[in-house]
RNA sequence: GGUUUCGUGGCCGAGUGGUUAGGCAGCGGUCUGCAAAACCGUGUACAGCGGUUCGAAUCCGCUCGAAACCUCCA
């Protein structure tokens, strides 16, 4: 018995080489595979849903391929300091000092609602999901072995990474494309009197002031951990010292995920990660959507409709089609425009999921060619995780089945098989959409609508359109669709 | 300024050295009591200017425009 992967030669590109690469596991089939999560200061936006979605996806289509994925996402809830270093107000401590909450209560606080916005999403949860705060202790270890290996200097209660001498032995830019030169000219000014050796220098311990509450006891005085010790640490802790996968937005590239890979390559002796996948932004009017930028929009905004810049509001099934139509490489651009497109065509890609039981089956039929959409959508996930593609090939077993219907046709009993797998595998499995309200598969409901249905059959029968008409409209303003058809009536929710 | 990208038809978005992406909207038709849905048909798109090539939107150069990162950020 084969397993898929060995069918579908996987090709990821990895922003390391800035290529397409042949995805080889470490240790097939197992992955690991790491990515960076929320900060769990406030809600959740578009932006992270498109990473959760991104790498939602990624986690699917590798178990699809019958990969065991240990999937790790983290929580940030500590460490990722709000200004320069020197002055720098841990963000958790800030939220909670406003508040007057706990800052661990902050943390919980956002940490439901993100999980539940997430559910809302149909994201799977990750295999692991630790917390930094949880991981102290990891991190100090890991601040040794850098201290230890002479890459890294303790100054007043911080530890800071040495950049400039990390460059003489590794490439610091590795992954960004930066050099270092360029790094010393951008950051000089900003250097000052600060205790670090080099402006370009980066934290990976921080002394804590007594008023910062958020604090723990180290070699090195109380403090907290600094802004990319979480990550290697904790990727370190549950996928070893080198791992498959790495991903996290592009915003995410430098500092963070740079200097990931000095501390980690630092302090195991070797490069962190093999592939390196990053998603790219969301954009309003063409602009970044970020907190800083004020045009973030949250998720529960968006389900809720209740934003200026909203028509309407859009279902968290919309919003994951929304996304899935552009690939994560790429920029995607928001409008309601846009978003009432995804809306309508995800109800169709799900009403046409409906007709398919609806298909007769019969031995002469011709062959419809499904076996070469299906094949179309693996090719597209297998390069590079195209799902704008996979929903092309989607829409046309789409076409298939309602020209099919339309024209009263049958299939083939294999290709019957296939086509529901088809749809199974793709639309619900690897792509993780389900449907919402739009089809009438509501027991009770159904039931009651075919009654009306065949109410109004009857008073047609009769030339009695006043009825008819009434009918359809009452539904009608309860966002009840009629759609007649040769053989009889179906009904979706609008 | 440096680094990394991008510029595709009304909108969103794939793709790519020669063959229809797809969705939404529009237009024409079929069906329907009328609609809706569905089906069929329908688009002289690839920022501009050069170059390479038998052939470029796709490769190269330049110009213009836009973005992300260089400070926390999905």
């Amino acid at each position: 018995m084969s397993n898929r992967y060995n069918e579908n030669k996987l090709v990821v590109f990895n922003t390391l080489s800035r290529k397409k690469e042949v995805f080889i596991p470490l240790k097939n089939p197992h992955i690991g595979m790491y990515v960076c999560g929320p900060t769990v200061y406030g809600d959740a936006h578009l932006g992270h849903a498109r990473a959760a979605i991104t790498f939602d996806l990624i986690f699917r289509y590798l178990q699809h391929l019958d990969y065991k994925v240990r999937y790790v996402r983290n929580i940030t809830d500590v460490g990722h300091l709000e200004n320069d270093a020197d002055e720098g107000e841990d963000k958790i401590a800030q939220k909670a000092r406003l508040e007057e909450l706990e800052p661990m209560e902050v943390v919980q606080f956002y940490t439901v609602r993100y999980h539940r916005n997430m559910d809302q999403l149909n994201v799977l949860r990750p295999s692991i999901e630790p917390h930094a705060s949880g991981h102290i202790i990891e991190q100090i270890e890991m601040i040794k072995k850098i201290l230890d290996a002479g890459f890294a200097y303790a100054v007043n209660g911080s530890v800071y990474f040495d950049v400039e001498k990390y460059n003489q032995s590794y490439h610091y830019g590795i992954l960004s494309g930066r050099k270092i030169e360029d790094l010393i000219s951008n950051t000089r000014e900003l250097a000052g009197q600060s205790e670090k050796h080099n402006g370009f220098d980066f934290a990976i311990w921080k002394n804590a002031e007594e008023s910062h509450i958020m604090r723990w006891p180290s070699p090195w005085g109380d403090g907290f951990p600094g802004w990319h010790m979480e990550c290697s640490a904790m990727g370190c802790k549950y996928l070893g010292d080198q791992f498959d996968i790495h991903g996290g937005g592009m915003d995410l590239l430098f500092p963070h995920h740079e200097s990931e890979i000095a501390q980690s390559t630092v302090a195991n002796g070797k490069a962190p990660v093999r592939y390196w996948l990053h998603n790219n932004m969301i954009t309003l009017n063409g602009q970044k959507m970020g907190k800083s930028l004020g045009n973030a929009m949250s998720l529960d905004d968006i389900f809720t409709g209740n934003h200026p810049l909203l028509e309407k509001a859009y279902s968290p099934m919309t919003i994951r089609f929304f996304i899935l139509q552009a690939q994560y490489r790429s920029t995607l651009d928001f409008s309601n425009e846009a978003l009432q497109a995804a809306e309508k065509g995800m109800k169709k890609l799900f009403a046409a999921y409906e007709t398919l039981n609806q298909l007769k089956v019969d031995m002469n039929a011709p062959p419809m060619g499904v076996a070469e959409i299906r094949k179309a959508c693996y090719d597209a996930m297998n390069d590079d995780f195209n799902s704008p593609m996979v929903i092309a090939g989607l829409f046309e077993a789409v076409r298939l089945i309602n020209s099919l219907k339309a024209v009263e046709g049958s299939l083939l009993p294999d290709e019957f098989e296939l086509l529901h797998k088809l749809l199974h595998d793709f639309l619900i499995d690897v792509l993780g959409l389900s449907a919402e309200d739009v089809a009438g598969d509501h027991g009770l409901v159904d039931g009651l609508m075919q009654t009306i249905i065949q109410l109004r059959q009857e008073a047609r029968g009769r030339k009695d359109f006043t009825t008819s008409d009434l009918i359809r409209n009452r539904l009608g303003d309860l966002n009840i669709e009629l759609k007649d058809g040769k053989d009889g009536t179906d009904w979706q929710m609008k």
